[in-house]
DNA sequence: CGATGATAGTTGGACGTCCAACCAACCGGA
DNA sequence: TCCGGTTGGTTGGACGTCCAACTATCATCG
């Protein structure tokens, strides 16, 4: 199997000239823009799955639990969880269904409205997570491979991206 | 369901402030970074796949043709396809497939080396791709919420990113 | 107070991605 | 020449994401 060697080239770069080529100048930095997020999202999911594979977790399963971690009763309705991940409903019942038979969350009953679900973190979920967390900062978080000052325009340009695209609205 | 309504507060900056109250500080740019780039990837992944979607594409299918329809002779291999896209052989075999499926693309035995296999673009593979570009330059590209100087300031920053990740090697 | 609509969660199916395992074909050196 | 290692591609399985459809519960209003 091809063992996933570098290209010699900049596989973006390429795509922009033959966007120009093709007389799509106008369209050619949108483009490169959205292919440099789609492929920088597989090399850090690449890079944060592999280090979260040994201790049983995924990316997906990471962010939940870190969202209940946080919360103040480490219980959080599923509804709740899909509305902070912004994930579809199911991927947080699939999500859930996969901790709960891990041992790292409890389906809850809401106490007054029948129809909702609270995912609960258990001891051993509260555990894992943080390993999860010191794993992920020092392995991924810490070594970006992005300066700085980079690191934050970048997610300054992105946040701006996320609020022209309805993903939130700031009250500022 | 959930209507995938706007949060009223960006979750990236509260999860930057949860990851410094928790004592990460030096890990929260980092992790600011990589939650930007999921949701970014999830956003526009949503976007394009809304735009090819009634012409019966996906992003990643879409990819494949362009690839060919930009190559010399409209065919290439499988493997020289996972490679420029940077996927898994069993992600090409999987698009091959329901293109083929589509009569957007043809398998073709190589003429010399028996091992490899050619994907070759069909005359409806190429009308096809075409006018999935021009949807895409229309409906995506060239409204990506970001204004020209931000959005090349982002493309150089991940495109440093993705050298340091290996992503590429760049002669110059 | 009952009908209507909204909300919460689940199931089944489609799609893309990865890995491990496997077979076929090529290739280089003993 | 032939034998072991490499390369190309496929299959089966795991996982995450989405949508459509469905059930159950709540909430509103006439």
């Amino acid at each position: 199997m091809a063992r996933r060697q570098p290209l010699r080239f900049d596989p973006i770069d390429e795509a922009s000239r033959n966007w120009r080529k093709a007389g799509w100048a106008d369209a050619a930095p949108g483009m490169a823009l959205v292919t440099s997020v789609m492929r920088t999202h597989q090399i850090l999911l690449g890079k944060i799955d592999a280090a979260l594979g040994p201790m049983g977790l995924t990316f997906a399963r990471f962010e939940v639990l870190m969202l209940l971690d946080f919360s103040r009763t480490g219980r959080l309705p599923l509804s709740k969880i899909g509305q902070r991940l912004q994930v579809h409903p199911t991927s947080v019942t699939n999500a859930i269904d996969r901790l709960e038979l891990d041992g790292l969350v409890e389906r809850i009953q809401h106490p007054t409205d029948g129809r909702t679900t609270l995912a609960a973190l258990t001891d051993e979920g509260r555990r894992r997570v943080r390993e999860a967390a010191e794993a992920l900062n020092t392995t991924v978080f810490t070594h970006v491979g992005l300066p700085g000052d980079q690191i934050a325009s970048v997610v300054d340009s992105l946040t701006e991206l996320r609020r022209n695209s309805d993903d939130f609205v700031e009250p500022a």
